[in-house]
DNA sequence: TATTGTTATACTCTATAACTATA
DNA sequence: TATAGTTATAGAGTATAACAATA
């Protein structure tokens, strides 16, 4: 507790990151919603494009209930851009993997995310540097999605 | 366009502000979860705090169409937390604002959203005052909400 | 005629609980 | 017994379209 709630500067800072996460939503979901896209199912898919994931272990990075991924998968892959894939390790277990459209179309979604892109060509190479720095202390060691 | 798009220190800040995005609205919805509103009404509850505010105004503010005001609303009427008043000035418009129960559920609110403020004590004054600047050429001139 | 707010409708996301098939 | 995934259900947010009251 180096900082009083009520510090001016604090709370200023703390105004401004609000503002930078509600631009980055906003322009989350219309560039999902420019594919057709959920901002849930792009973040699924997004999530798929790294590794093939168990239903499972999408839950569990989505911060969700197992229930409502399934209802998710089921619309991405009535849409062509993922399959399920059986676990030959454990029958239990159905891996959720992008089908080449999915991976597309996630490719194309990626490259439409102009936010956080485009106004940091604002800054210089020195302040990209030190605003990446002071994140990092900011979230601590563990920085990690 | 002074940045690549795939330049990798560009990159790294995108996905730390990303990591930022996700664990300021994970805190949001707890902390309005935990005084038994949805992020939603969270937000709006807010909103009125600041000034009453016309239905169609909330819905502006939002980025949403003006029916999901009315539910929303609806639901904050009905926990006693909000009121619709008539506009003198024009009858067709009803003006949400806060009870005092309201105000006080928005201010314990307001005090339990850690985020932002507690990682920011990691940092000195400088280091504060220099996010700060860095945000706000970040954001543009017009960085309000 | 245009605007404000509401209603009706449909879809998605969400959590909870019960179910199945495996382990 | 325990776990992975699903289904059923209900509540909430969202957009669209049609409507009543008022401007």
């Amino acid at each position: 507790m180096a900082t009083s709630p009520a510090d001016p500067l604090t709370l200023e800072v703390v105004e401004l990151i609000g503002t930078v996460v509600a631009r980055y939503h906003q322009e989350y979901e219309e560039a999902a919603a420019a594919h057709a896209l959920t901002g849930a199912q792009a973040r699924v898919l997004g999530l798929l494009t790294l590794e093939p994931t168990p239903m499972r272990k999408i839950a569990t990075k989505l911060r969700c209930e197992p229930s409502n991924v399934t209802g998710i998968i089921d619309r991405l892959e009535t849409r062509g851009l993922v399959e399920r894939r059986p676990d030959p390790a454990d029958r239990r277990v159905k891996v959720a993997a992008p089908t080449a459209e999915g991976l597309a179309t996630a490719r194309r979604l990626r490259e439409s995310l102009r936010f956080a892109r485009e106004p940091l060509g604002e800054l210089t190479d020195v302040e990209r540097t030190l605003l990446r720095d002071l994140l990092k202390r900011m979230l601590g060691e563990d920085a990690q999605v």
